[in-house]
DNA sequence: TGTACATCAGTGAACGCGCGTTCACTGATGTAC
DNA sequence: TGTACATCAGTGAACGCGCGTTCACTGATGTAC
């Protein structure tokens, strides 16, 4: 029997993941400041230093949920880009994306507060995290340089092209470099509405003043299109 | 001696406010999730119990947290706008409230998460908490009505404009009722933008992507314009 | 102005609860000969 | 194939801590006559 397939290995991937949905489940209830490694051990039914045989600690146990959800979350977006066939359709492709990462969002409140929402207290986000984290931004990205532009940002209030430009240097590496800044904001400024949008929605700064937020949403990502 | 500066009166509103002070303060190291009524007695040096002759409950403390959060915000955005002499400039006014509100932002950001951020679970925000927090979005909504504009909005990408019209009734109703949709989905915008650029920002989303957090606000408020 | 009473701020103990993490332990699963 | 040993999952008790809120109380401040 292969270790990674004997009785215990299987148990122990198993229990990994109970452990990890009954926390995520909590989430929901309790927000992620308040999640708590005895309440997950209760849940599934051990006792609360049992978890430390899966889970370090309780911040490696948020690492974890942050690393599945935002994987979760890029995969969904990811799918339904891709769904969108004419791939010259800059705007149906902005669209899917920016419902894709709304629908998410409406359907894991909790989650998308976790993600987007006010950091852990005490908790500092380790590297790992950062991957699955640009998977979406870098997809708006992608859609904008897609238009295969690389001009420079057109400047409206007096703004420093070469200091911008210079500001800009740690998403250029990332994405490669031949990005001209007009594009990167562009993007930039169309996912920081996305971020905005979704959060004024989910976090309640809307109640009473929108009625419909489906229409609403859809109305304001028509105008975040970045391209 | 009238009852309102007796000096159980003096005392008592000195004291109230130093508890809030404290709570503040204590907001900026632990986040609101995790504010304790104990640690701010312990704080101003009273015994747990005497902080509920001054607030009902953990609940109330919070509501007046936000209450003053709000209220300092709006104070200070209504004054760099009102300081543009210029009232046709509306780039200059817009550009002055983003600033402003980013400024206060970056200089509490922990104040800042208590408003925008997640919602502090298990509290439930109360009516007076609305007046004071609609006074920003309201100046960014003055601001694109102050053009006169009340075109409806124009569609891209298939939006009916009946059924958002009726999802803006709130917001109508809330501003006075000769507005366009067009102005308000274009106020709407930069300000899901504003939040959403200043939550990237403080909550960490931006780091090793940018590395002068400064120029790139403005080039991101420059884009964000509604007017 | 002085006294008797009412109001209120602050105390200290207690209730009942929760938390993260450690540690010595039992007993089951896996491994090497 | 069978036995001896090593690994590991889960237990239960404990450490030391924190929390919100209540309650009977003392003693100071305010008020009415």
């Amino acid at each position: 029997v292969s270790a990674s397939t004997s009785a215990r290995a299987i148990a122990r991937e198993q229990l990994t993941r109970t452990i990890l949905a009954s926390a995520r489940a909590q989430l929901g209830t309790v927000g992620p400041a308040a999640l708590s490694v005895r309440a997950v051990a209760r849940d599934v039914g051990m006792v609360s230093s049992a978890v430390y045989r899966y889970f370090p600690s309780r911040d490696d146990l948020i690492t974890e949920l942050l690393v599945i959800c935002y994987t979760e979350l890029a995969e969904e977006v990811e799918a339904a880009e891709a769904a969108v066939t004419d791939r010259s359709d800059r705007r149906g492709r902005w669209w899917a994306i920016a419902r894709a990462v709304r629908d998410w969002a409406v359907a894991h409140p909790y989650d998308y507060a976790l993600l987007y929402g006010s950091p852990v207290p005490g908790y500092a986000a380790p590297r790992r995290t950062v991957e699955p984290a640009v998977r979406v931004p870098g997809l708006v990205l992608g859609l904008v340089t897609d238009g295969g532009g690389s001009e420079p940002d057109q400047p409206g209030h007096a703004i420093d092209p070469d200091r911008l430009h210079r500001a800009l240097r740690g998403i250029r590496e990332f994405a490669g470099a031949e990005l001209g800044d007009g594009p990167v904001m562009r993007a930039l400024v169309a996912w920081s509405g996305l971020v905005g949008a979704i959060s004024l929605e989910l976090f309640g700064h809307l109640t009473n003043g929108v009625d419909d937020y489906d229409i609403w949403f859809a109305a304001v990502a028509d105008r975040l299109a970045p391209a």
